[in-house]
RNA sequence: GCUUCCGUGGCUCAGUUGGUAGAGCAACGCAUUCGUAAUGCGUGGGUCGCCGGUUCGAGUCCGGCCGGGAGCUCCA
């Protein structure tokens, strides 16, 4: 393998070989200093902020004294092109703290002279300089410009708020990327094509399956396709649920603002609440299905016998997110939680956080998805005691260790109420998404001072949970659609068989075959246009329907229909029978 | 919400330095009746997101609003 040499923080020099994921992070942390270095030759009363390596490249962020577009992204990478063939040794000095302020106070960069504020005191402060241009810098960085090669690309243009906050500043950033090798950059943007290609916008208007209309920012219409995959998911949802010991309520949409005001929403979430006046009192819809869910737990006095209580809710909630936040189903201000609430004595939380942990893995494991668990603990102003925490965090940590789950602890990033688990699911494109979630509830019980009577004979607080399969049903499809392409398993398919007739003279068969397919509670189409077989083949790929049946004069003679899947192409003529058979046998497995 | 880009027939888009709109697909009609990813011809369809301004004249320029994209921030 070959190795390079780059330079350290410090100023040392370390070989490290290319397979490295530290060579490409050095790679693109150069790229952006030469972006920065054009950026400074092109337009010098531009102020430089802060230049990283990230995931996928680099990004620079700077204040120009005028606005820039992508139009001018050529002429700075042209420049950066040239810095790369000046190939300028990328030269490392430091200064004591004083001497650097300086600098960068000479060199009339405010931004880099606050961040050097906030430096530590009493330490070196570090520089790269290469040429004409000096940059406060941590690194590690290549040793000359030209080792950035030519395989680097600015990308994009997008305003960021200085040091990430929206009170300060908003600054240009310019995201670019760069790899080792123009293959390696070539593939890169061929992936990023392939997640296009798979944006559930855009297939979920191609395939009809959801809308939006400006009479409702941010409010999913379901296309009758689209409402055949939410009722298939619904479906599914509720026979687990059933199977899995659930009871299943629906809590109201709209409820009084004393409601709120007990669970602590209308202080704490009334900015994301729509709220209205009705006959002189407030009213909220609601944000959240927990409050209605307790009020049922206790619409009659429980005793332990009843417990552990599921109660399962598919319930629709609004929360107004700030405009910019809305993206297709991902971020929506009306969804459907596929929610439940637990309701337990202490010594059940183990068994009965396991219990819902096998549920998640059952679903994520249905539609191929691998997946990885975080554990949160408890964060500085909590409520709840000690013990309290202690019995919660040690029980959610035995269900995940009972279960042979593999987790990772984000210490502190509980919520206030209680501990969690949080579930992020890979797609088929290696993309995260954080879907299901189990949260334990010190605080609901005690507001609502929730009671169960002990086999003691003594009044006890329950211990709550509040927890997710799919997190949001239309985001759960959003990500189905994008993991899938479009090409739902045939169980969630909106349209499962389509009968494509040679020609018009075989319309009765095919209507034969698609009655009796309807009949078995299979979703059939029938193409009954005039046209030829190739362009309503075309049409049917294109809509991703799992099978074609192609039924011509022989298929009428024979009572067969020809077979053709949208995976494997033409699989031939077979009985409508062996057809039927295969067809439910796959439904009820639910193949992928 | 902030920065920035965008908003033209159902869909995808074109529309040069301002001179009151065009293509392909879809739809509809006619012909074709066809065996595994695009048959041909014809017809209809747009107050160019909305409001206001500049101009003899605005899809094109300017301002405001609405909606969308990218990113930032947010997601007790």
């Amino acid at each position: 393998m070959d190795m390079v040499k780059i330079t350290m923080h410090d100023g040392s020099v370390s070989e490290i070989a290319k397979d490295d994921p530290l060579y490409l992070s050095t790679l693109r942390h150069s790229c952006s200093h030469v972006l920065a270095q054009a950026i400074k030759r092109l337009y010098p009363d531009a102020k430089l902020a802060i230049g990283p390596s990230i995931a996928d490249g680099f990004y620079y962020d700077i204040d120009f004294a005028e606005p820039i577009s992508e139009s001018d992204f050529e002429k700075i990478e042209t420049e950066m092109r040239k810095i790369i063939k000046e190939n300028e040794k990328i030269e490392y000095f430091s200064l004591p703290r004083e001497e650097a302020l300086k600098l960068m106070e000479e060199k009339q960069e405010p931004y880099k002279v606050e961040l050097i504020q906030d430096l530590p005191e009493g330490e070196l402060i570090s520089f790269f300089k290469q040429g004409e241009f000096t940059d406060l810098c941590a690194g590690p960085h290549l040793q000359y410009t030209k080792q950035v090669g030519k395989a680097f690309k600015l990308q994009s243009i997008a305003g960021a708020y200085w040091r990430g906050s929206e009170k300060n500043k908003m600054l240009t950033r310019i995201y670019g990327t760069a790899f080792d090798t123009k293959e390696a950059l070539e593939e890169y943007l061929h992936m990023m094509e392939e997640a296009r290609k798979r944006d559930h916008r855009k297939i979920g208007k191609e395939l009809k399956l959801f809308m939006f209309n400006e009479a409702g920012p941010g409010f999913p219409f379901f296309l009758p396709n689209g409402m055949t995959v939410k009722n298939t998911l619904i479906d599914y949802w509720r026979d687990i649920h059933h199977k899995n010991g659930y009871v299943e309520v629906s809590t109201p949409i709209i409820l009084n603002r004393k409601l709120w005001e007990t669970s602590g929403h209308w202080d704490h979430y009334k900015e994301n609440m729509y709220t209205t006046l009705i006959d002189g009192e407030d009213y909220a819809v609601k944000p959240m299905n927990c409050p209605g869910g307790v009020l049922i737990y206790q619409s009659e006095p429980r005793s332990y016998r009843d417990l552990p209580l599921r109660v399962g809710e598919l319930g629709i909630v609004h929360r107004h997110e700030k405009s910019g936040q809305l993206h297709g189903l991902f971020r929506v201000r009306c969804f459907t939680q596929d929610d439940a609430h637990i309701f337990m004595t202490p010594d059940q939380i183990t068994d009965e956080i396991l219990g819902v942990i096998r549920l998640i893995d059952q679903v994520y494991s249905l539609f191929g998805f691998k997946y990885f668990v975080e554990l949160s603990t408890r964060p500085e102003n909590s409520m709840g005691s000690d013990e309290d925490w202690e019995m919660a965090e040690s029980g959610l940590k035995k269900a995940l260790e009972k279960a042979g789950m593999e987790y990772k602890i984000n210490e502190g990033d509980g919520a206030f109420y209680g501990p969690k688990i949080d579930f992020h699911l890979i797609d088929a494109i290696g993309r995260e998404w954080q879907c299901g979630t189990i949260q334990l509830d010190f605080q609901l019980p005690q507001r609502f001072e929730l009671e169960y009577m002990g086999a003691d004979g003594e009044k006890h607080r329950p211990i709550m949970i509040h927890r997710v399969l799919f997190g949001s049903i239309e985001r759960f499809i959003g990500i189905l659609t994008e993991h899938f392409a479009g090409a739902f398993p045939i169980w969630v398919a909106p349209v499962q068989v389509k009968v494509l007739p040679v020609s018009d003279k075989f319309m009765d068969y095919a209507m034969e075959v698609a009655d009796k397919l309807d009949a078995e509670g299979i979703r059939v189409e029938v193409d009954k246009r005039s046209e030829k077989l190739g362009w309503k083949i075309r049409e049917a790929q294109q809509e991703k329907v799992p099978y074609m049946l192609v039924v011509g004069e022989k298929d009428m003679n024979d009572k067969t229909v020809s077979v053709r899947s949208r995976k494997q192409g033409d699989e031939g003529a077979v009985t409508l029978c062996e057809f039927m058979d295969r067809i439910k046998k796959e439904i009820a497995e639910k193949a992928n």
